[in-house]
DNA sequence: TCCGTAAGGTACGCCCCGTACCCTACAAGG
DNA sequence: CCTTGTAGGGTACGGGGCGTACCTTACGGA
């Protein structure tokens, strides 16, 4: 039979065959075998690369995901608010996000791999987004700078969380983003003056 | 052999077993035959009562703890809310809280689960506390009675919430409290004048 | 050409969930 | 007192999944 894959070129169809288990079943339902035999290959070309199963869901996760969220730039700091957590729950709600809930479920007594999943996550940069917006609005004197605080920055996007964890798996009405932007986020920029 | 244990009586015995389980072992690890096993029974009497593995986790969970969250009230808002996160984080981070964890990354998703242990978690519960002293904190003139909505009301313990999803398993430390509430939660309330 | 390294194949031990089936004690009622 | 229904006890098993062991086979570089 002709060519064997060795080394990268089978971590990559690996790899490949894991995020599409993801993607069709999520984490719940990716089974080793079922990888392998996705992948055409067997589990041992599996754990000679990664430890557990979770460790490759993880990188898989990854490899399926390129999240790029960019900022918004709407003129106002309600308009950017909003644009961020519509997009996040667009997300969050999609497959991919099931995925990503899957695995955070998974990993939510594993510290190890937690820490894995925020750096792959874009966890970072999501904040570092909001801190930004925040910074342009103060500069066009829409929000005092005080208001510029990672604490401050990242409580829309926690409440957004929160409410996926009470809720079960659909999508958060717009409403709720509309709420939190309104009644907690704007307040919390204006109490800060 | 004397008595054989019926109804009430070994369905209690089956609970208590399984909350032992809980507490000693967290959720991931209290099997069924294990549970069986430390009741002096065997798995059929308890799949005649509860449908599945996760069902009698919800179960015995609600045994295990009548967390009581009784209402602080030191005369300060800030004192109350504090004081309100602390017990919190003493719960959360406590083997008891453990085991909440385990259940509610386990019921992540499964809808059903997640409201069954909503209404056992006293959640609820706790919101109508933070409101409460919101109002108390309204009447004293110490806040605007505009902060008295569900949404600002619940912000700090979805906030905690969300850092023990981030961190893992660890308690979160004091300042971190200290941080939600004269970072977000005090500005906030300030906010809505 | 030879040999080390890595892939393939396969089987297995272990654990756990949930179910099936049959046996046995108990309680209630004739 | 005996009969009968109900529910607990014992046990075995199917099914599935993880992770490991062990051997065979291709590839690629020296």
């Amino acid at each position: 039979m002709s060519t064997r894959r060795r080394g990268e070129e089978l971590e990559r169809a690996i790899l490949h065959a894991a995020a599409e288990e993801l993607r069709q079943n999520g984490y719940a339902k990716m089974t080793m075998d079922r990888v392998a035999a996705r992948a055409g290959t067997n589990k041992n070309a599996i754990y000679r690369r990664w430890p557990h199963r979770a460790a490759l869901g993880v990188a898989a996760y990854r490899h399926l995901s390129d999240a790029v969220m960019p900022n918004p730039d709407t003129g106002t700091l309600r308009g950017d608010a909003l644009e961020m957590l519509r997009r996040a729950n667009e997300t969050w709600s999609s497959p991919h996000g099931a995925v990503l809930r899957g695995l955070l479920a998974a990993a939510a007594d594993d510290p190890e791999l937690l820490t894995l999943m925020r750096e792959r996550s874009g966890a970072d940069t999501m904040d570092r987004a909001w801190l930004a917006m925040l910074e342009r609005a103060a500069a066009r004197g829409e929000a005092p700078p005080a208001a510029s605080h990672p604490r401050v920055a990242t409580t829309p996007m926690m409440l957004l969380r929160a409410e996926y964890a009470m809720r079960g798996i659909p999508s958060v009405p717009d409403e709720v983003l509309v709420e939190i932007v309104d009644e907690v986020f704007l307040p919390l920029v204006r109490g800060r003056g």
